[in-house]
DNA sequence: CATGAATGAGGCTTCATTCAT
DNA sequence: GATGAATGAAGCCTCATTCAT
């Protein structure tokens, strides 16, 4: 699934490259329209937003919408395959230069909460995809597990952390970093507090429980 | 807001109340829907489905559903009430004749997760109301947040939880749980095994550090 | 109105001519849109074929479509036009040598049958065209209507014929013609079987009733 | 085939029946559509009609029709298998109290021409429905054509008419009555003056070979 | 209390045609 | 001559909501 998922994304833009878009007009045309999307999509969410609406703010007739792009799920889906690629080159970039595991969650942790806080509307997008195509929605956080759990096998690995299956710790891990985020970066329109951060970080590396 | 969002409920059902007489007739009638809207807002989502199914469902006339509800939102924002209540009653009844924290965040991810297992459908509807209702997505998981922190309060006043900032241990559990029964309940429509269980205790009791 | 709309033919290719230079590129580029448009109208109809479409067949841009064609509606004609020329040429052609006007019918039934045979797709656009402009629908039938008569006047004239109303026999006989091609040819796909030709000219010649 | 689409019809009006249209207003505001409908298909052809004009002559908001009819696809295909139905029911009517087949031809070509200067409308409907639904196209014809061959086999049979293989003269026959009625009364909007009637007997009954 | 027919705004999408390059 | 991006009108259809009975 994930493979053809992934490669959609380059197929439907080849494709429709193939039909028109070959110029610099016509790309510009469509990151206008892009970025239009973006915004009204996660301000509106999915359903109430419309093309009309879209193509109003990129400054272009209805119709060319059609142009670039098959229908309004498919804007849609290339949006989230956009943001999860956007996120996990952001995350692996700046992960790639740590020195230990633990480092590389505190800046992971770190990253992703720039992240949602920059692109606020691409995340709620990501929200919504689970009713527009399911598997898409699956798609995207399966993708983040995959390369969660191979760091996390290499750690324990190590021995830098003890061994707990690592698609748990995966799925917990995403979970509390969507929630911390949730709740500062989105409710709040804020930064996560460093002492959210940091309480966060003792948690998933020491626990709850009181240390002998 | 919490006040005023969770009094809602009460005063709608009155407001409906008064004007029905309260028969039981009525209530009856109110209930087939509030049931069938549960199944069709579960299965479609909150946009695909339509009042002309679930009043067909619930066997009653579309002019009907109008009678009981003010409109689509509304009943679908009763829904995500009924289940905000539900759950949190459930789980704080389980977790009444608890002897430890810990033992009561057992019992808690594991009548979460035989929750949103029996009502997958409910569960779902939650998801969507941040796109129809964002107060009440926001109030939704304010009200869990609020028991656990009072929870957790305790439990470090008392030394069995060492101190750390209880809201965000509080939505950090939230996070855990919501992305475990996504993953497993949701998407394996299975239960949530054992060992990942297990593996999700330890986690949030002992961090992924290795022990010394 | 014949004269018109016969006209237009020319007319219209002159005016391209003479924007055009009549360069024979252009004239390939005109033939090559023809031929495209022939299939895909032939295949989907009228209205269910798009002009990208023709072009894209054709090789060109959507824009040069309208360097040849005024409309849509204008190449669909022109097509009608031609085929009715191709199809009079043809049996005129074929009928020239004949030495009976019953031979005269035999083959031209036959010339009839063989050619809807080859141009199923052509013959298709006939039926619509009178959805699209009426009067070059009448024109089509007319044309066959008097080259029909002349010869039936010159038949009875001999007395190889009975009297009967010209225009009356040559409708019938049309109509005769096209409802056998449509049952056989275009239903089946196949030939008219030699069976119901000979029917049919049994039919035509001396009627259902018994021979005394 | 047949079977289905005939019987497509029946069920078609149940299922909506069954939706709606319990009530006498119900009845009346879906023959008030077919009204409309017959009159702009019938006018203007199918793909230049537009719902927003049926449903603006019925006097009914745009909504209303899709209470009647799926699609308009549908209600056109409806409207055939109406005709169909009528003209069928008025020649088998007419021709049921007639003494020789001879006579039954006269009085079936004449039942023919009146039914279509009547319904000059819903007979243009036919010809278009071969390009939104071939079938249904092919069954229309072939209703008749059934019809037809029963009857020619049984005036065979008697000695009334001579053996000729009576699928191709009942598909002659259809031939001639329909291009006699687009000649006369479709195009000149007139009846089919009694010559042509006359002569057209004549001719399917003798042929246009001299008798001897 | 209940019905269900009717409403009408609004959404997505298509496509013939134009025009700057 | 040719291109192809852009246009925008127009079409079909859905559905939450109202209201006369």
């Amino acid at each position: 699934m994930n493979r053809e998922i992934g490669n959609n994304r380059t197929e439907n833009k080849n494709r429709v490259k193939s039909l028109q878009a070959k110029t610099d007009r016509g790309e510009a045309t469509r990151q206008k329209l892009l970025t239009a999307a973006e915004e009204i999509f996660g301000t509106k969410g999915f359903h109430r937003a419309s093309i009309v609406e879209i193509t109003l703010k990129a400054g272009v007739a209805q119709g060319t919408f059609y142009l670039y792009f098959q229908s309004k799920d498919k804007i849609f889906e290339e949006l989230v395959r956009e943001l999860n690629h956007s996120l996990r080159c952001e995350i692996s970039h700046a992960v790639s230069e740590v020195k230990s595991r633990q480092e590389a969650e505190e800046i992971g942790f770190g990253v992703f909460f720039a992240f949602i806080k920059e692109h606020r509307n691409l995340y709620r997008i990501v929200q919504e995809i689970q009713f527009v195509n399911e598997d898409l929605y699956k798609w995207y956080y399966t993708q983040f597990a995959e390369g969660y759990i191979e760091g996390l096998e290499k750690a324990m690995a190590a021995g830098e952390f003890r061994y707990l299956d690592p698609e748990t710790v995966a799925y917990a891990f995403i979970g509390v970093a969507e929630f911390l985020g949730m709740r500062w970066v989105l409710w709040e329109k804020e930064d996560v507090p460093p002492k959210t951060l940091n309480t966060a970080l003792k948690l998933i590396m020491e626990g709850v429980l009181p240390r002998k």
